[in-house]
DNA sequence: TAGTGGTCTAGACCACGAA
DNA sequence: TCGTGGTCTAGACCACTAA
């Protein structure tokens, strides 16, 4: 029997079994059992190492655990530490309606540090969107972004999005990965004024690197309240 | 052969060979051969899939990657999320002396916020243990730690140990995941003063709970000089 | 006792990379 | 062309769990 579903040429039974069995579990309760090896092996007409291949896979993700003598079944979610989330995201996470103003959207050269941290070369093209987050109306933070131009072909024409995550991820640009860096400072003049602060209120300064397959996608600072944010996050293992 | 190396029975041939490679490689830097599958297969007299068995699972450690049609070689180590350390690893790690000041070290009685974050019985006794950190000579933080009792027979008993992740390590009791909160606030007039601060000076205040096996081993507050201290994390994927 | 996952064999053909 | 990893077969025996 031919196949020519994927470019690669044919189709692998161990990711055929594989997208089976998700597919199967995918709405069962942690602690459902999930198909038999030698069930699956019947039901596929296909070797027992050919099934195992595939549920390792599973197995591996955290989907499934096996449990010798007794079966494969679906495992509860392993706690992971904190993903990489936009604004957007994490406010809607935290039951809050995410708005934003921009104040300033432009192209503009790379200064010396915009540039060291974007890995490209002072003076050239980036772009520079700065915006007043709210959560639930209220002011939470200023946000500067710089994006490498070079990546982002017509990005200003374009209206502007919503989140910059989703409009990075219809390209195949969506961090991975981020390494954030912060701390707490006064807030200035101008930046109380903007957050509804008094000048000299305790505000967290956050910056980040946004990165991809070890390339810098984006560079950002932000001045968050500090009497409206916390930063929660989870560090280490998943035992 | 007969073997009665583990109580378990049988040395497994795929966990020898693994062992096997594992120390091959060891001192190898990245992008060195591994052996290949059919040399091991020599090597050991067994059969292909016994040694893919046992390289899948340094693949999925991330020490070897495989490269099809070349061969397997040892992996780049893989950036991965910031890993769980005590204040003195971290003061090591950037290159400072950590030395701390015990303020307070008592047992007491839980309290309603603490109980409830130990996940313990308000009234039940608890290790409190308040200390001023210091890095290289200057103050550093303020740490509050709140330990289960229960858990730390004799813990009061002991010379108070440097590094309390080292001593809890030595309980096999080190937290192999946190929950940190952190936020940004002013300085209180005793902090400050502790801290060599003016009042009002800006403060990162981080809370955690410290896990391990979903059992929480450990409660604290930090307060922390902005002036000196910045959290970096890196956060998401490997690849 | 019957069923499960864990381990293992001794082959096979394939696509790919380097020489 | 030759060696590599990727896939796959059709069995086998084992320890363990549950009925």
């Amino acid at each position: 029997m031919e196949n020519v579903l994927s470019p690669r040429g044919r189709a692998l039974k161990h990711e055929a079994i594989r997208e089976y069995v998700r597919r199967l579990v995918a709405e069962e309760l942690p602690g459902a059992p999930a198909p038999s090896e030698r069930e699956l092996v019947g039901r596929f007409g296909v070797a027992r190492m050919t099934v195992r291949q595939a549920l390792d896979a599973l197995v591996g993700e955290g989907l499934l655990e096996r449990k010798p003598g007794r079966g494969t079944f679906v495992a509860r979610p392993r706690r992971s530490s904190t993903p990489v989330l936009s604004f957007t995201d994490e406010m809607t996470g935290r039951g809050f309606a995410a708005e934003s103003q921009t104040l300033v959207l432009r192209l503009e050269q790379a200064g010396p540090g915009v540039a060291e941290a974007l890995g490209i070369t002072e003076g050239d093209a980036v772009i520079r969107w700065r915006r007043l987050r709210h959560a639930d109306g209220a002011p939470m933070s200023i946000e500067e972004v710089f994006l490498n131009e070079v990546l982002l072909p017509g990005f200003l024409k374009g209206v502007a999005p919503t989140s910059l995550y989703d409009e990075l991820g219809s390209r195949s640009l969506r961090p991975t990965w981020v390494q954030d860096t912060m701390t707490a400072d006064l807030a200035s003049p101008e930046e109380a004024s903007l957050l509804g602060l008094r000048a000299g209120a305790p505000v967290v300064r956050k910056q980040r690197r946004g990165l991809r397959e070890d390339k810098v996608i984006e560079v950002s600072r932000s001045t968050l309240r500090a009497d409206r944010y916390a930063l929660r996050i989870t560090l280490g293992g998943s035992d």
